[in-house]
DNA sequence: TTCTTTCGTGCAATATCGTGCATAATCAAG
DNA sequence: CTTGATTATGCACGATATTGCACGAAAGAA
């Protein structure tokens, strides 16, 4: 990658996220720290950024604020993010879901992988466009507006042609009884499609839906093959799915 | 070889990569680095490229100029957008394909319609989410980046199964005598096959396409069913269409 | 406070660059 | 066809740029 090039992708970053986090850059764009702190200088130097402890913000402060909101949201899904976007080798095909934390994998993708990607979520589609390795496959159909996705017949059909190597669920509801469960009969329906055409299932679990149960139930817990959760999960929570077999990745 | 012609590979790939590199030129071209870098000082000393360590960037500045680049070509489109929008009864199925002007033409709906909208453009499905009287239907299929939207077997036989009572075509485009082209020989298959499920096919001509001729021809004029260009559309083309029997309407 | 993370600088290893020069290819005129 | 001139190419070598690591300093968190 040259070096222009990384600056440009930097700036890029800073602009659409609202701030960069120098340990996050040298990962996805696997170089040392030291180099990414050199460029952060270096474009700090220029007047093109503003330079902070552990990352950089722009330059003019006029955007800062919807950015910031909008950015706490999701930075706590990041180190789940970082786990599975980890987990993906090059040459798979992986199935990504809809939601804000299938968006956050899809961000965390390193740049140097090559990978076909899977998915009914539009947000996902346009997450990736940039992303110079991954070939994207959309699933059609009709679009549930509320969490935008396709669902109905179409994306059913559409999905039975594809087998994916692993697919990473989100769900409204993990409970160590009721299993994993969500909002919506169609997105319920789709999802246990995906997971039966995939390989491995691993399941994306913020913090509040550890315990949670909602309406529609998704498949069991045996039927996983991971769990990924935040670090600090509630040790009670854990222990209640060990009981049941199930044994949880801790990001 | 030539170098004339090495020279204008070069160009051509820096065009639709945005950046080459010495090493990876060299290898493709079977040739040493040096070559590669001596051809690159001079394409550099005429100005044609921006010489950087490793490679080579186009000659034109960063990427930051190109968002706003986009928005402002948004906001020009804003009257064809409304003419087409307002063309869409109550209960139609409208098929909107991908490019800046479709994006225009979701947000210009007026909220108070209810219809179907057809898409392969995620864009536009993102564009119609929290518009409360649109049903969505996202065309599934690979992900053409370049213009993120939908290509290939998979969209065409997601076409096949639909039919549209009116499409907006957007099309690099539009000459009196070489009809509609476009970029893509993938994107001008699909807007064959979208135009011929469709009762009515209107073009989308915002003032750049008019009289512009690309490599891929889509449909000839005579199979589209209006044309609708901007007001100060040039007098000699509208003098141009009109003899060949095309009549524009002027937003 | 103490501890952890991040920063900045110096330094060594590697990659890339530019120049000079020798060889090979191309071409025009005889 | 041959010859000489011009150009293109590859190689060598010193110069410069980039990167990663080490270590002490500084900033934040507990």
């Amino acid at each position: 990658m040259l070096t222009l090039e990384r600056k440009a992708l930097i700036l890029e970053t800073l602009n659409s996220e609202g701030r960069v986090v120098a340990k996050d850059l040298s990962q996805k764009l696997d170089l040392s720290e030291d180099t990414i702190r050199r460029d952060l200088r270096e474009l700090a130097a220029e007047g093109l950024l503003q330079r902070v402890h552990g990352g950089a913000l722009p330059a003019s402060k006029a955007l800062t604020d919807l950015p910031t909101r909008r950015k706490t949201a999701v930075s706590d899904k990041t180190a789940i993010a970082k786990v599975a976007a980890a987990m993906v080798k090059n040459g798979q095909i992986v199935f990504l879901d809809g939601g804000t934390t299938a968006v956050a994998v899809a961000r965390a993708l390193p740049l140097e992988l090559n990978a076909t990607a899977v998915t009914h979520s539009p947000d996902i589609a346009v997450a990736l466009l940039d992303h110079p390795g991954i070939e994207i496959e959309l699933v059609g159909g009709r679009i549930y507006k509320h969490s935008n996705v396709t669902v109905g017949a179409v994306a059913m059909e559409g999905i039975a042609h594809i087998r994916a190597d692993i697919y990473f669920m989100g769900v409204t509801g993990v409970h160590p009884e009721q299993g994993l469960t969500t909002g919506s009969r169609e997105e319920a329906a789709i999802k246990r499609s995906i997971s039966r055409q995939s390989a491995e299932t691993i399941v994306l679990a913020s913090h509040e839906k550890l315990g949670a149960v909602s309406a529609y139930d998704v498949i069991s817990l045996d039927q996983v093959d991971g769990i990924i959760v935040e670090r600090n999960c509630a040790r009670e929570f854990s222990d209640a799915m060990a009981s049941k077999g199930v044994s949880l990745i801790k990001a």
